[in-house]
DNA sequence: CTGTGGTCCAAACAAGCGTTCGAAACCGTC
DNA sequence: GACGGTTTCGAACGCTTGTTTGGACCACAG
């Protein structure tokens, strides 16, 4: 098992692309498998595409998984955890920024706003991050042990939040919290294309090009209006 | 609200056990592979149960859900037929009640109730329909492409309730009608086994044992709450 | 009893899977 | 221009998958 893993990535600083531009082939190599597999994952699901289908779409030879991920699980552990990392920074900024503008108790509609803004604004149709977030929340149901125990036991970046919102809620019970908490976080989730898809059926078109900034307000709204009734 | 709703009360012919009881041994194998493949499906995903695995805990032939279904995803196809229809009754049949009551004309708060309810009550951790509706949230984002497409393109039976909750909220914009809905639709199919995990370690057990009905009036609140507003 | 239709069973099948291997190709450096 | 480490490549391996097969079994009708 003496392989010659790149010593690679873990860049300073988060990238929106997975690796910087200017780097060796090998390193191209990677990159190409990193996106194939993330786009075809998020489009047919994780145990619907093979190694083969990946490495096809990237134009790579078939080996290329294992010589550059160890595995395919391991391939789609680090897309996992790099998507993650992601969308956990930005949702602690914006919570961060919650609490520096409202001096440390940031009301209701701000933490919602944190929670809900950043995953949903990947879902610019137009964007490359649509397949991310797709990635991500399937990896919730459909993700491999590895994956789910990460998402089972790691609560240390939701706890940010829940704390939050019992701060901002004190004349609730600690239980109706986690669980509107848990409510708001089914409306992120439920963002699969096909839930889209039956919805712009079943209302017949109308709600088929959204707009991100009207979509994000509509589910802040709809969280809002569940915390405070 | 009639919701006493026991947990079997289905019409005359229709079966909430797959099968009768008093039928040939051979309906009895049918009926070993149904339970058993549902079971396993529900707890493990499609993809993540072989043929082997199903025939193994049902404890009969390799060959009998060939014989008896066509093929494994025939069999999948079945049960997911089975358990949308019995769902799809109980929903319908709750949303008429409120139509009876309200005089054709049911508060937002009824309408809601009759898409939530039916669900959540299979929820009861102590039920044997607790699989069953694991199952058909599983299907959602796993299922073959022939559930999913039934899924997405059969809303005949959704439409029912969106019609009611547009005519329960004149003064919103149809628009926001269908996203609210597809938002209280999301409050349902969140509720996989590991989001409910993942609740309870975040509370540290404050949420583990809920009590049905409370658990469907919060989510009722909640989704009204958002409609409301 | 013989025959027949339905069910069960052990075994095998072909296909696809993730992974591994040895050699070829490539690279900057001596 | 030859070298050593890295990357790519085609081919193969071993395994699991869903499905098929042909016969054994059994209840029952003629």
């Amino acid at each position: 098992m003496s392989q010659g893993f790149k010593p690679e990535d873990m860049d300073g600083q988060d990238t929106a692309e997975p690796l910087p531009l200017n780097e060796t082939e090998a390193a191209a190599t990677r990159n190409l498998v990193f996106v194939a597999a993330e786009r075809l994952f998020a489009l047919h699901g994780f145990q619907g595409v093979s190694v083969r289908d990946i490495t096809a779409e990237a134009g790579v030879n078939l080996a290329s998984i294992n010589y550059h991920f160890g595995s395919k699980d391991a391939l789609l552990f680090d897309i996992f955890n790099r998507r993650t990392a992601e969308l956990n920074r930005l949702r602690a900024k914006m919570l961060h920024e919650a609490n520096s503008t409202h001096a440390g108790k940031p009301p209701v509609r701000a933490i919602l706003q944190a929670l809900i803004a950043p995953p949903v604004l990947w879902m610019d149709p137009k964007g490359e991050r649509l397949v991310s977030v797709q990635f991500l929340i399937r990896a919730r149901s459909e993700g491999t042990d590895q994956m789910r125990d990460v998402l089972r036991s790691d609560v240390s970046h939701l706890r940010r939040f829940s704390d939050a919102l019992l701060v901002a809620c004190p004349n609730l019970a600690p239980e109706d919290v986690y669980w509107r908490l848990h409510f708001s976080l089914a409306l992120v989730h439920n963002n699969r294309f096909a839930e889209l898809d039956r919805l712009s059926t079943l209302s017949e078109g109308l709600t088929r090009e959204y707009e991100i900034e009207r979509l994000i307000a509509r589910m802040v709204d709809f969280a809002e209006a569940g915390f405070l009734r």
